[in-house]
DNA sequence: CGATACGTTGAGCGAGTTCAACATACGTGG
DNA sequence: CCACGTATGTTGAACTCGCTCAACGTATCG
C-alpha cells in the first residue's frame, strides 16, 4: 500500500487530506497462488484492486494454447478502473506469483476520488501511464528485435519498480520463471534464454534466479531504443488549473 | 462528427440534451495533409480532437527509421483525453490522408461533460474501448501469424466503421498504402502483400485500392483468432447506479 | 538426497526479411 | 485524351532471426 501511495505522489503532490479519505474507504484483502485465475475473460468487473504483494498479469489465451502476456501488475499498480462502467474484462487476470490485493467497491472507490481535485488527476495521471505502458509494449513487440525487446522491457520493469519502492537500483526482481518473458515479448523461452546469454556475454547484465542486475545502464539503453524521458511525468501546476 | 455521436450513442443511450451541450461548445476546424504531423512527440497537449475525415495514426519512430504504428484513429476517434491533466505525448499524432479535425479546448470539454453523468459514462466507455484496442493490438503483433494478424486486423476495421458508420458491409476501406499495414502489424511490406495473396488464394477477401472486400467473414474469424463478442459494450443500466 | 521445475545448448527448420526486378495504378501536364 | 513519371503492389531468390525438438545442466525444496 505504501508503493501505492509513493505511485499516485510521484504524479500529483496529493496531501495527507487527500489520502485520508483513501485509508478510510471500506476495503477486504485478498489472497491468489500462482496460477489462480483473479478476473476471467468475460467476466463482469465491479471491484477496483490494489496489488500489495507479488506479480499479477493480463493475458489473453488463445485457442491453441498459446498466450500474450499484455502487462505486469507490480506492487502498487491497480485494475480496472474501467470497471466503474459496468464493462466485461476483455482477457484474463492472473496471479503470477502469490498475490495479495486489497479490493475496494468500484463506486465507493469513484465517489472518494471525485471529492479530491488533486486525488481525481492522481487517477488520470496513473490511467496516462497506464496506456503509455501499452503503446511501449506495442513498439516492443512489434518491432523491436529479441534483445532490444528483453532490454527495454527490463528497463520498464526497473523503472516501475524504483518509482513505486522510491529507491533507484540496478537490480531488477524477477519473480517469475522465463516462460512469463517470453510470453510478455512474443517470443519462445529458448530465445529468451539465447538473448539473455547474448546481453551477459556483451556485459550489459547479470542474472540469477531472483532477478537481473543491470551492469551497464547507458549501453542497455542505447541497445533498446528506450527513451526514459518519454516515462517521466512533467510536472503540473494544478494552482493554475 | 455523425460518427462521432453515433459512436458515443452505440455504448450509453445520451438523449438530444446530452448532446446539445456538445454542440455547443466553441470548436474550430483544423485540416491537414497526408504526413504532416498534428501532435509531436513531447508536445504538450491541451486540446481535445475528434477526426471528423480521413485517417489518423500513432506512432513511435525509432532512431533507425523503423516506425510502428500503434493505432489508427478513424472518423469518429478523438483523442487525446490524457491531455486533461496537461500530459505530454510520448508519441507521435501524424495524418495518415487528408484529414478534418474539429477541436476543442480540453478544459472547456471536460467541463461540458462533467455536467451529466451519461456524457461521463460515454466517454468512459469509449477510454475502455480504446484500452482494448490497445491490448487486441499487442495481441496481434506479439503472438499471431502474419496472415492472422491482416485477417484480425481488417476485422477490427470492419468493426470499428460498422460502429461510426452505422452500416454493416463486407467491404473494409483503406485509404493507406500497404506499408502502413506493414508498420502497423510488425511486418515488411513484402510480406504483407504475400499474406494477402494468400488470404486471397483462400476465397477470404478481395483487395482493391480502395479497401478490402470481406469474401467469406465466418473462415477469416476463425483464422484471424477474432472474438467478436469481447468488443461489444454489455449495456449498462444507468438507472440502477 | 531425490524429484521437479527451470535454464541452457545444439541441430535443423521455417516464417518472415531483404534486395532487386518487374508490373500496375494513378495523377499531371502537354 | 494520351504520355509520362511516380507511387504502390507483386514476385523471385537468398538469407536470417527466431522457432521447435530434444538432450542435458542446475537450482530449489521437500
Amino acid at each position: 500500500m505504501e508503493q501505492f501511495v509513493r505511485r499516485i505522489k510521484h504524479y500529483v503532490d496529493v496531501g495527507d487530506a487527500d489520502l485520508h479519505v483513501l485509508k478510510n474507504l471500506r476495503s477486504t484483502t485478498e489472497v491468489y497462488q500462482p496460477g489462480q485465475t483473479i478476473v476471467s475473460l468475460n467476466e463482469p468487473v465491479d471491484k477496483l484492486y490494489i496489488v500489495t504483494e507479488g506479480w499479477v498479469l493480463r493475458a489473453r489465451y488463445l485457442d491453441d494454447g498459446r498466450r500474450q502476456i499484455i502487462n505486469f501488475l507490480l506492487p502498487g499498480d491497480y485494475f480496472d478502473l474501467m470497471s466503474i462502467v459496468g464493462a466485461r474484462s476483455d482477457h484474463s487476470i492472473v496471479a503470477a506469483t502469490t498475490v495479495r490485493l486489497t479490493v475496494f467497491d468500484a463506486q465507493d472507490f469513484l465517489r472518494a476520488t471525485q471529492g479530491s481535485h488533486r486525488l481525481a488527476s492522481a487517477f488520470w495521471w496513473v490511467t496516462v501511464q497506464e496506456e503509455t505502458i501499452l503503446r511501449q509494449q506495442i513498439v516492443r513487440v512489434g518491432r523491436l528485435s529479441a534483445r532490444e525487446r528483453i532490454a527495454n522491457f527490463i528497463l520498464e520493469l526497473n523503472r516501475r519498480q524504483a518509482i513505486s519502492s522510491g529507491r533507484h537500483e540496478d537490480f531488477v526482481p524477477l519473480p517469475v520463471p522465463q516462460a512469463f518473458l517470453a510470453d510478455a515479448l512474443g517470443l519462445s523461452i529458448v530465445h529468451v534464454s539465447r538473448s539473455l546469454t547474448s546481453l551477459k556475454s556483451k556485459d550489459l547484465l547479470q542474472t540469477s534466479r531472483k532477478g537481473i542486475e543491470i551492469l551497464d545502464r547507458q549501453r542497455l539503453i542505447e541497445l533498446a531504443e528506450y527513451n526514459p524521458a518519454l516515462f517521466e511525468p512533467h510536472p503540473v501546476a494544478l494552482a493554475a488549473q
